[in-house]
DNA sequence: ATGAAAGCGCTAACAA
DNA sequence: TTGTTAGCGCTTTCAT
């Protein structure tokens, strides 16, 4: 098989084609293409006709051979199409193509293997850098091979074990405490805290944040109301009704995630109760419900515009200190969060 | 400034620096990064040592300008953070990353002009092969050109005007009738229907799937109760207010896309009625809220697949003729749509 | 089985 | 201002 056997089409003209066509040489046509000042007119003028007549398309692979940068940057998330990571990507593809770059993107799906693959993937193409997710239980020992290679990188939502390297996250432990709180300003004395499985970094957090507010106001804590595990409906359903049946039962959930949280409300639904709740992260349609969901809204745009921004310095060769840059959350009242202990009636129905 | 010059990091070591250390020429070298078998075991492990050693990486651009292919595939779609987008985005990675190719992203936020300058950037990067969801409003005459060129194309969501390329489309008007038929089977027969703007393909497949059903069905079309119209909140509420200060006012909403939905949720609200509602498009949380809402889903992964195999069959030469798929929707009952017409009291409160 | 060498399309240095 | 040319790192003949 030949090199060029794409069916019927013929091979796309090069740099080579435009010069002949224009009558000028090789020189002059890469000069026009690159907009360099030191051409005169009437070649420009002959090089554009050339480009317009054959359909040319600069070559970037061969640009790229000789220049070096690749003006494309790679980004690993867990998930392309999880809400939060969809608006990190987003934002993180507005800055990318402000500044002329394309964007590889790719989803870990909380696998270290495949992150590893793709991660590798981007860097034999040459990725001029990465923006990086990474995945509970990484082997991060390749990756510090490549960052001292000289890949840049930045690392967002959870921090690196080992690279040494610019960090994006968000104030998980303080937005809890201050959802929390919320609660607490609303007489509750007894929240339960329900959300991700505890290896998770982000829940972690959450739940030390979570243990912050409540030791902080002078209540107890109490474990039985605290469940931290893989999400599934049934589970969370039996766990809140087991809750329900403590003597002194809970009048509010805190809610770790999105998830949980919209498994927690059916949890109410079937349980029978109305308890009030306050959300980590945001979600589209939380005030589509009755009553709304308040959150805890983290900023995945920030994040992504943010983290481009430390990317972009560390690209023009900044020597700064690494920086962690930790995002504000932002409390939204929607309704749910906002019943106070005394309009609640605790326990089983 | 020089070629190399990202801060003081070295040159990354070439296929060159690898063939040197193992002692054996680069013509092995390369042989033994592509796994051919023509290599002595002592040649190849040579080779894998001094890979090991120097942290030898391939330069995917050097090896793409030789071979032609860059095994690389470009997306394009109206926004990534779509949700019906990220996940069509999704399964397209994971079948592009399942053979070895690596995706590049974009977003023409409903720009003609960003749209043109994403597919040319791809089409300069040489992409194998693009997927592409247009914006309205494109003039397709450099597609033309470029897909003539040689960069296979698939179309997903809306039909291309002149580009002669395989389609892959949502029935939009069969499942517009399936699911406003499901509320006449309710008893209903006032329906309104409530849509995005009128220039979009989408939109207007549905309302014709919508005008279908109740022609169809024998029930008068009244255009006083379609409206299709850029989405803003103030102007649905006013708009459903004033179709139930009608003498005979809707029982129900035909809900062309799932912002509609949210927004006629709230309208309901706000005019304090409840009507049945089937909603166009399924939507995470659709069955948090009570009623859960009837929908006619989608198929965005089944879509990405889809686009995924057409491309693929082109890029090995399939010369088949052009192909337009079309995937069928599913109604999915949470309630909303399953209210009967005789539960509910017409007009305003 | 292996090394030497040509060449992919481009940019940049040099010469004119 | 311009044309010529070396060479980016790789794959792939062609000899050996």
């Amino acid at each position: 098989m030949t090199q060029h056997d794409r069916g019927d089409h013929a091979r796309r003209p090069t740099i080579k084609d435009v010069a002949r066509l224009a009558g000028v040489g090789v020189g002059t046509a890469s000069r026009v293409l690159n907009d360099m000042p030191e051409v005169s007119a009437a070649s420009a003028q002959a090089v554009h006709n050339a480009i317009e007549i054959l359909g040319y398309r600069r070559n970037d692979s061969a640009r790229t051979l000789r220049t070096g940068a690749t003006q494309s940057i790679g980004l690993l998330v867990e998930d392309v199409a999880d809400p939060f990571f969809s608006l990190l990507n987003r934002a993180v593809e507005d800055e990318v193509v402000r500044q002329g770059s394309v964007l590889l993107t790719a989803s870990s799906s909380k696998s270290a293997e495949r992150a590893r693959q793709l991660i590798l993937t981007f860097c034999s193409r040459r990725v001029d850098g990465l923006i990086i997710t990474l995945p509970e239980g990484s082997d991060e020992d390749y990756l510090v091979l490549e960052h001292t290679a000289g890949v840049p990188m930045v690392f967002v939502d959870r921090p690196p074990r080992k690279v040494a390297a610019d960090v994006v996250l968000t104030d998980n432990r303080g937005g809890a405490r201050q959802g929390v709180k919320h609660l607490i300003a609303g007489g509750h004395r007894r929240i339960a805290c329900i959300t991700d499985r505890a290896e998770l970094y982000t829940a972690q957090e959450r739940v030390a944040g979570y243990q912050e507010a409540l030791t902080e106001s002078g209540n107890t804590l109490d474990p039985a109301l605290v469940f931290s595990s893989a999400l599934q409906q049934e589970q969370i359903d039996a766990v809140l009704g087991r809750m329900l049946a403590d003597p002194d039962p809970p009048t509010a959930v805190f809610a770790g995630n999105n998830r949980s949280a919209v498994m927690v409300i059916g949890a109410m639904r079937r349980n029978g109760v109305r308890l009030a709740m306050v959300a980590f992260d945001d979600f589209e349609l939380a005030d589509v419900v009755e009553p709304g969901i308040t959150v805890v809204a983290q900023d995945p745009q920030g994040m992504g515009v943010t983290a481009m921004n430390l990317l972009q310095a560390r690209l023009q060769g900044s020597q700064e200190p690494l920086k962690t840059v930790v995002l504000e959350t932002r409390l939204i009242q929607r309704g749910s969060g906002e019943i106070p202990a005394s309009e609640i009636r605790p326990g089983r129905p």
